[in-house]
DNA sequence: TTGAAAGCGCTAACAT
DNA sequence: ATGTTAGCGCTTTCAA
């Protein structure tokens, strides 16, 4: 900025104020310095500016992963998650950074607001860790998660409503006439275990009771999936439809159920849960639970902008929606 | 860091060598310290310390999108390629900041650079833009961009070897008997371009002519692809396979197919092209050219890092794997 | 082994 | 409208 100052016949001041744009600097100069700056590639270094003004536009998104199992990092869920985060962080003229860490050391992302890099964090999941989420938000640190909203939680989650989910696909198999619903997922993650309730409530509700042997406990992972299933099968445990956490559960489910030889949608109907982009491409095309990708972060960003501005933010629940598509219609086109 | 040192009792300067690990404090005052700091939550302000250092441990991982078309965005590919590069990049100890740029100003890309904010830029996909990457590269930006080596090109590339995985997916067709290859891509992207050589050199092996009736010059988007088949199916032009330049299209593909009423893989045999996760649980599970992604991420970070080190890096080639499964043979079991 | 002090590049009073 | 200057939190040379 100095050599700037220089060519520019001026003092680092003017640059600087020029540079960003202040209207007590005439506009012939601010002109020629920011040609000047251009033609020399110049930029105004950021940590300088970030440590003179003790604030930064970067935030920090973390997606937990479970180094045992490695659970859930290749979900489409997340990349569409990201993009949508990426457009509305991008858009307000935010950074965002993207940082993985261990899921059974998620308080290691406050360092990232501790040591200045990021003014806030976006966390995906909650996973099995509320407690450390709580001991975050207790320190001030500012935190949007997204997942589901539990008792006793001090911090701000943003997330799909996974009780209605779960209720109005069990619904919508049984409106199809099914009456044996598996249910595909760990009902020990708490959005898992929400949309379970909302599936149980739903069976409740058409005076079904929730069978035992037809929860399939299985984490994101598409192939632990599809060896549940095919040994739901081989056990003999009647079932005439599927209740997938996720769109890829339920394709790896549908791969192994007609490779066990039971047809989907006749034999099995299938709902899916996310609709993420090729859900609609599936062979059959998949009913599923869409997530509000496009508001969520748009919803999630709005709320850690909140936060930062002193406000405190209640949890939101965001609207999801049943889309129907083949999976689950015993009456469409089937080979 | 001056309230730790007042609590500790030393001077600043202990306290910044104890953080840093520096041998030169006793090891009972450094541990005394560490203790001191995590208690307090304290970290390193990273802007300052940037600032002074005149380095920082951020690399820019930077996504185009064609704001016109929405092109590639929501592929699977680029979640695989993230995860990839966040795992390369975490395990050495960098952070990864996500930046989406307008493929039409790729070179603001480079602002990243010049601001200090990231010490190199990682590029996915060069798209129509070679020439601002060349003077990226001309400017000594650090860069290292995923995609197919070009001629005149002075930046440093790492891709697939997109022409052999062009030739694999073809032959294999030919293999299987088929006469009459579609090709669903479009060649105006630097990799699809090298797909189709080698598409176009397989034919030829096999005595055959590309027929430009064959070529479904489409985007990386899901719905076009689709319609593009179905315009094929329903133009009367005769066709037995199909390649497909992403796993994406491929399913597309085959559900415009079938919902055309051409069976697959009996009728079109269909590969597709990246193997992400979810292809061997497509219906049919896909078969299709592997991109190498657990390398990918090492070799684009292995090759930033050579060049921050002052090397002249060349560009890389990865080997392409054909991955054989049902949507290709026609024996395989088909409903 | 520890401390004092200079300075990284910038912004924002304050002065002109 | 522009310049002077102090200081953001840190590292590091030099001195003790």
């Amino acid at each position: 900025m100095a050599d700037l100052a220089r060519l520019a016949g001026v003092s680092v001041a003017t640059v600087s104020r020029a540079l960003n744009g202040s209207t007590e600097v005439s506009e012939a100069t601010r002109n020629r310095i920011s040609e000047l700056a251009r033609q020399m590639n110049y930029t105004i270094n950021l940590s300088a500016k970030n440590l003179r003004t003790r604030q930064n536009r970067t935030v920090a998104v973390v997606i937990p992963y479970d180094s045992t199992s490695r659970q859930h990092v290749s979900e489409p869920f997340f990349l569409t998650m990201m993009g949508s985060l990426a457009d509305s962080l991008t858009s307000r003229g935010y950074d965002m950074l993207l940082s993985r860490v261990d899921a059974e050391k998620l308080d290691m992302a406050a360092s990232l607001y501790d040591s200045g890099t990021a003014i806030g964090i976006i966390m995906i999941g909650q996973w099995h860790h509320h407690d450390q989420l709580n001991v975050m938000a207790a320190r001030n640190v500012p935190l949007v998660v997204w997942g589901a909203q539990l008792a006793q939680q001090i911090y701000c989650s943003v997330g799909g409503d996974n009780f209605d989910g779960g209720a109005k696909a069990t619904r919508h198999l049984i409106e199809q006439g099914r009456k044996r619903i598996a249910f595909l997922g760990d009902p020990d993650l708490p959005e898992v275990m929400l949309r379970h309730r909302g599936y149980e409530h739903a069976l409740r509700e058409a005076g079904m009771q929730p069978d035992p042997r037809l929860l399939l406990k299985q984490p994101f992972e598409a192939n632990m999936a599809s060896d549940a299933v095919r040994r739901l099968v081989a056990d003999g445990v009647a079932f005439d439809a599927l209740f997938a956490c996720s769109d890829v559960l339920a394709v790896a489910a549908i791969h192994a159920l007609r490779s066990s030889g039971r047809s989907v949608p006749r034999e099995v109907a299938v709902v899916g849960y996310d609709d993420v982009e090729w859900a609609r491409h599936a062979e059959p095309p998949l009913t599923t639970i869409r997530q509000p990708f496009a508001n969520a972060g748009a919803e999630i960003v709005d709320a850690l902008l909140q936060q930062l501005s002193g406000q405190k933010v209640p949890p939101r629940t965001l609207r999801v929606e049943l889309v129907v598509r083949n999976s689950s219609i015993a009456g469409s086109a089937e080979r």
